[in-house]
DNA sequence: AGGTGCACATAGGCTGTCCCTATGCCTCTG
DNA sequence: CAGAGGCATAGGGACAGCCTATGTGCACCT
């Protein structure tokens, strides 16, 4: 289902932040490159489209109502997702030649990277910084083959001839969709789980293969096929939400569909779904430079409490 | 500082999440009302401006690339944003007449309420809601006089005539910009925090009052000026970041920038910053109907642990 | 009281983006 | 080998958005 177009253009959420920093429409203008005109008028179709007035003008400047603030608010979380969208994006150019070589498995570069390349851009601004994802062995050769500075994985295991420190720890939830049966005994058994055909991501993904090895050592050997296989993430949860079948996925993706009861986890008896990520570089070779800078905030993210919202 | 225009459309985001869930280019197009060649052409220009391929074409359908992928993920967490961004936004417009009526303070109606909302949509689709923010005597007011259903508020006493429950934990922080003296001490006296001029929300937000509360509680009665009013949250954060002065905060609004190091969280000494977050209705008038369900989705956030990012 | 400056609004004209229909090319399948 | 499904290309038209120039209203100062 389309995003209403409502929402779709950020620029004019993004002027209106800027008003209620700067107290102008003017100098909201100016500081996105525009002229008071164009400014004014965007912010006058934006009301037109949100239905209420969001801005007090006066002769002295212009000062946001209360509905002003907060559309000003909801707007200011989708910006910053999107200035960690596009971190991470100018992450994946590869055209210039960059100080920092970076791989990682999806779940760490899905969830964590980008908000540590930002802290790291305010540590030292001209990093470039470039990003390979893959599995967790792709991430490991990179990083013995030198050709990554830095690896990041979710394996349990950490590959040989590799140093590793954990920086952050993340969980596999079974999860389906609210008129599933299992739905109303949000728990199931090991054996039935692995019986279970499941929406998963191809097979060599990180997550897939975590999910086979907590139910091997719980003792469970044989487990079925997949019910579909997906090519991302987002399409797993679509699919589950849905009601195809249950889906495994990593905590940080369903956290949100969770507490909106547009999934619902269910507990799977007696098997470990914890799992800690960790970076990882050549033993013997401590990172220094701007990979130490990266170790240092991607560490420090598992120290603070204060989870980012 | 605006955001990079890289990713102020999200129609293109939306497009490629989609096609991950559809596996075709001229499907996702459907979804969205357009023509086939349409969507090509805008996926096109999607990894022209991203400067990576993100999807592999076979005449057979589309699939993601491991960047693709990755774009995908990262689009989703902001396309997620703009849904809340979407639903607030529709409970502000009055337009037609609705079946729930809410009243709530600034920080409830920021942080909580358009996951609440998107929750109550799913239990009762038809539910047309409309949103007064105000601060917690004018949420009061609209209850008592039975303009609104269901009130939330953010102040430590319940006003009379009301009866409440707790919803929700808050918390208010001091945070200053990283070059700030108290940035390196982290830690300061509630009679040194009392006598600097902060930058804050105007008086009678419930942010300030709660913050003067305490600072009696604690003792101190005397206390400076603000050093700057704000009409917004969110420029009172740029305000605080760029270095003009301390700002109290709740907890919720700075999380990200204290993980992302641009404010530091300075502790204030034997000052209890702590607050409840409440839900309140007209004493023995129960809610019934759609603002019983409110209730239920809003108490339920509090003892659920997955916390939704 | 009048003038001046600042900030936002309006008008008119132009450029560019985006979308649609029609069609072509490729590949897999029966 | 023919057909169907899926993506790419071409061309034309509509609309949104921006800029410059100018108008209007309010506050403050003399």
């Amino acid at each position: 289902m389309p995003l209403p177009s409502r929402v779709t253009d950020l620029t004019s959420f993004d002027l209106l932040r800027s008003v209620a920093e700067l107290g102008s429409i003017g100098r909201a203008a100016q500081a996105h490159g525009m002229s008071q005109p164009s400014a004014s008028e965007r912010l006058r179709t934006l009301e037109a489209r949100v239905g209420v007035t969001l801005l007090e003008r006066t002769s002295r400047g212009a000062r946001l109502t209360t509905a002003g603030q907060l559309v000003a608010g909801w707007a200011a979380q989708v910006l910053e997702r999107a200035a960690d969208l596009d971190a991470g994006i100018t992450s994946l150019r590869a055209d210039r030649q960059s100080h920092l070589r970076i791989a990682a498995s999806l779940t760490v570069a899905e969830y964590l990277l980008p908000a540590w390349l930002i802290a790291l851009r305010s540590v030292s601004p001209d990093t470039a910084t470039v990003l390979s994802a893959g599995n967790s062995v792709h991430v490991a050769e990179q990083v013995l083959a030198q050709k990554a500075d830095l690896g990041f994985i979710e394996s349990t295991d950490v590959p040989a001839g590799l140093a590793s420190r954990v920086v952050a720890k993340d969980e596999l939830v079974l999860v389906v969709a609210p008129g599933h049966p299992w739905a109303r005994r949000r728990r199931v058994s090991a054996a039935k789980a692995a019986a279970t055909p499941l929406v998963s991501r191809e097979s060599g993904s990180g997550t897939r293969q975590a999910w086979e090895h907590a139910l091997k050592a719980a003792g469970i050997t044989e487990s079925a096929g997949p019910l579909l296989d997906m090519s991302s993430t987002t399409a797993i949860k679509a699919a589950a939400i849905g009601g195809i079948g249950p889906a495994v996925l990593s905590i940080h993706t369903v956290a949100a569909d969770i507490a909106a009861r547009t999934l619902v986890r269910v507990e799977v008896a007696d098997v470990d779904l914890h799992r800690a990520l960790r970076a990882v570089w050549p033993s013997g070779r401590t990172p220094r430079g701007p990979a130490s800078d990266l170790l240092t905030i991607a560490t420090r993210s598992l120290t603070d409490r204060a989870d980012r919202r």
